[in-house]
DNA sequence: ACAAAAAATGTAAACGTTTTCATTAAGTTT
DNA sequence: AAACTTAATGAAAACGTTTACATTTTTTGT
């Protein structure tokens, strides 16, 4: 493929010229414009991303580090996520860490390789400390899972007041007996939205059963059945479950079917996420939105916005309570 | 951050030697080694990707072109590709067209802009003409729609037989009235499992009814929710259902939930690729499975070893019949 | 028609690597 | 200890751009 030497040479001018036509970067005569854009077709010239990278030190690439594809929570934001980077002459890199210690590492060092300008992270990652460090000198953001203490720009809902607001509205549809299905409370969001549970059932001096507590493994579908089953291995059942996720709370739905309890009568069910899915379950299930494609969209803006220069600010989304089946009675 | 020179000079070797450390690609004294290793310690030196991809004229990134992320059924694969992509030093630039002529436009140059070394397309694309072209002189793989007459290697699975085993199963079952939820059938996928679906009751001599065939404009829940209520418009329904994606068999079976039709006693569903979700509606969805991971894992394989210069051979997966609830009586 | 100002173009360095070829240092053989 | 072979290292070019600065060409005002 031919370079910007070969294109000048047919143009008859130099390469600093045709470096000008290509970034319209300074006055051109039409004249010579036209010459440059002649040899540019004739030779079927493109501009070689290598050189110019080099040249720019920088590599217009966005890390977005997520933990596994087959989450469905991750698509919408990925979608604004791309969008605005699009927009912005940025690509993104999509990396699925899935626990691996050694590829998140492999992840992580592509921004001090210059391989990307700056990171998205939507993963509870396992290396705080070396994501804290990187963030010293590059370009980090967090999306939707962030660390208190970590002092790395995020953007996130409040976990703590919108699973607040959730459990309250199942109790003032009449549920005394609320039970939850969490996720490993390390992780921050976790952590919150059991704060928040907690909060509703105290202040309306509800009791907290460990009994209606249970921790899944993972994210999945399979969890969520499996966590589900546990539950209802006691007698004594909760007449209401708030799950973190909606993957989760499917897949406890999907067990209460195939153990023929009936939903929203017998147990309610409330999960996180509006997923796709979720409206497409029987019954739908009622849960709490956060602005995805929004949340991607503005971390992307948020951390291109670090890259060149500027400062940034957290920011807290608003979410949303959408009721749907799995709570009506 | 630290570059080349400096580690040589604080090494008080030349860069030649440097770059042998960090490549191992000749041999160094241990004495020299260890200094070199000292001082990439010390500036904590990190290798810039941008110099390197430069000098080597490549970028060992992967375009990954999929229409939407909303869609599940590409998670899987992608995951496939990314997986083998990790293990042979490659990454993935996860492109989503939505149908944009323009952003595909932009994704199509990046691999002759030098920003990416090969191609995985999973994209129906609007340009064949372009990708036929660019097939020409780089290293593109389709990936589970392909074209017949394009040359360009493929992976995918036997759609025609896929669909009429389908079918054929349905018929087994009893049913003489079966209907079609068919995508646009320019692509090659929709108009094979069509094929398949008409070989299916020609053989039995079934009547292949205009009216129990609908189209949608998209893959998404949606799409089979409405295709589903234009079927049930007509009095004369079919007594089954085959959808040709499990996105529109999952919308197709939450309207005929709404409707109060009973699955599958008075009208049986099937759908085709087995995404997670297909195993958590009620009633569970039987469906057509393709090895996505496989073949997302292979299409890898497929597209770096023709950038690396291997002649490469198309590629047939089998695929499987899952039979749930939604087919069974 | 000439000088001065403005516009257009060219030259060359720089970005950070890898690698060929040349050179030096270290062993081996006689 | 000299001559030779092998191992280790260095010098410099190359990858393909962009851009500061220098130079040339064109335009303008007199």
């Amino acid at each position: 493929m031919a370079n910007i030497q070969e294109v000048a040479k047919q143009a008859g001018v130099s390469i600093a010229t045709v470096s000008r036509v290509l970034n319209n970067t300074s006055k051109v005569s039409e004249k010579t414009r036209f010459k440059v854009e002649k040899a540019i077709q004739e030779l079927n010239y493109a501009p070689s991303m290598l050189g110019r990278n080099l040249r720019n030190s920088e590599s217009r690439l966005l890390l977005v580090l997520i933990h596994t594809f087959s989450n469905p929570y991750y698509t919408e934001i990925i979608t604004g996520i791309e969008d605005y980077a699009i927009e912005n002459n940025y690509n993104i890199l999509l990396c699925e860490t899935d626990d691996n210690l050694q590829r998140e590492d492999i992840f992580l060092n592509m921004v001090r390789n210059k391989l990307a300008d700056g990171i998205i992270s939507m993963n509870p990652t396992v290396h705080v400390d070396k994501l804290k460090e990187l963030a010293n000198s590059h370009s980090i953001v967090l999306c939707s899972d962030y660390y208190e203490d970590a002092d790395i720009p995020y953007i996130a809902i409040d976990n703590t007041i919108a699973a607040y607001r959730a459990v309250k509205y199942l109790i003032t549809m009449g549920n005394n007996k609320i039970g939850l299905i969490n996720f490993n409370e390390n992780l921050l969001y976790a952590k919150q939205r059991r704060i928040g549970f907690e909060n509703a059932l105290n202040e309306f001096q509800l009791p907290i059963c460990d009994e209606w507590i249970h921790h899944s493994d993972g994210l999945t579908f399979q969890d969520g059945v499996e966590a589900m089953r546990r539950m209802l291995r006691s007698k004594n059942r909760p007449t209401a479950v708030f799950a973190i996720s909606d993957t989760l709370a499917i897949g406890a739905l999907k067990e209460l079917h195939a153990q023929g309890i009936k939903v929203p009568q017998e147990m309610a069910i409330i999960g996180f996420d509006n997923i796709a899915f979720s409206s497409m379950t029987t019954p739908t299930l009622t849960t709490v939105s956060q602005p995805k494609y929004q949340m991607g969209y503005r971390s992307a803006k948020m951390v291109i916005d670090h890259i060149q220069g500027l400062t940034i600010e957290n920011v807290i989304m608003d979410y949303e309570l959408i009721i749907r089946e799995s709570t009506l009675e």
